[in-house]
DNA sequence: CCGTATCCATTCCGATACTG
DNA sequence: CAGTATCGGAATGGATACGG
């Protein structure tokens, strides 16, 4: 009784989205992999995260085709774990995640240890839909609109 | 023994966000907030989740400072749910993982019950960073840096 | 170093009964 | 209708032991 009720057929995107990466490590991981890592070692030392619940979470970031597995680069016999496009494909949103953290997570007081940039040394205005004008647009801008198949 | 560690004072951003909206129903609540949502019943029906979860996570994220409760619009002694500033600030969070769903989660032969479109009509072209002259930037052209206090 | 297996505590979640 | 209380089962997470 009480079975969890998977959202993997569910209607609504969100859903879908939240079924694969709503949860405590999902994304952490693929910010991991953002920053380049790649090795088992490598997310268990950032993330502090217990080696078994890593294995699982890599397993099933694998199995929905966020992640990809490659033979070791330096001559082991282990895995590595990249992002694959799908996954490359969560890019805004964990820059959602981290804008929203910075504005709204952290005190005056409080360390802030990282922040975007851009590569060219600029600091990023910030995340924005946009039009195919190029203009960004705010909530109200946006409506849903059902759709029948 | 083994008790969670919280997140909440992490040094990277999206740490803590997630540790605020990283579970199964935070993130869906606020969606169903954006759509114009308020009432407990209505979270309930949307959600077909336990009562007593609801009214949990629905504590949490008051107290979190991303709803806010005010007296029932029509006259009961409820209580009403909307969004603060601060939960209208996941907008670009809620999009960029309804796209990311929409563009991997549903196969060709599967219904799609939402779409997001422009108030205006005109179809939303894609989430993106903006650098201050307004272009969109790619992953590549975003690094994080590390900053002390 | 990379995992897997096992054990245990905590947390999550659904069902249901109950209150105002 | 809007919650609260309680229960039991399932999932999560940490520690640790083990094997490749």
């Amino acid at each position: 009784m009480a079975k969890r009720r998977s959202l993997d057929t569910d209607p609504c995107p969100v859903a879908r989205s939240l079924d694969v990466m709503g949860d405590r490590w999902a994304l952490l991981i693929v910010r991991d992999a953002f920053d380049g890592m790649r090795r088992f070692g490598e997310f268990q030392k950032s993330l502090g995260v217990a080696r078994n619940i890593l294995a699982d979470r890599l397993r099933r970031l694998v199995d929905a085709g966020v992640l990809e597995t490659r033979p070791a680069s330096d001559g082991t016999s282990y895995e590595e774990y990249v992002l694959s496009p799908k996954g490359q494909a969560l890019f805004p949103v964990i820059v959602g995640l981290r804008q929203w953290g910075e504005a709204h997570l952290f005190g005056p007081q409080d360390a802030r240890s990282v922040m975007l940039e851009q590569a060219s040394g600029q600091p990023i205005q910030r995340l924005a839909l946009l039009d195919k004008q190029g203009r960004p647009l705010g909530p109200d801008d946006v409506k849903v609109k059902k759709v029948e198949r």
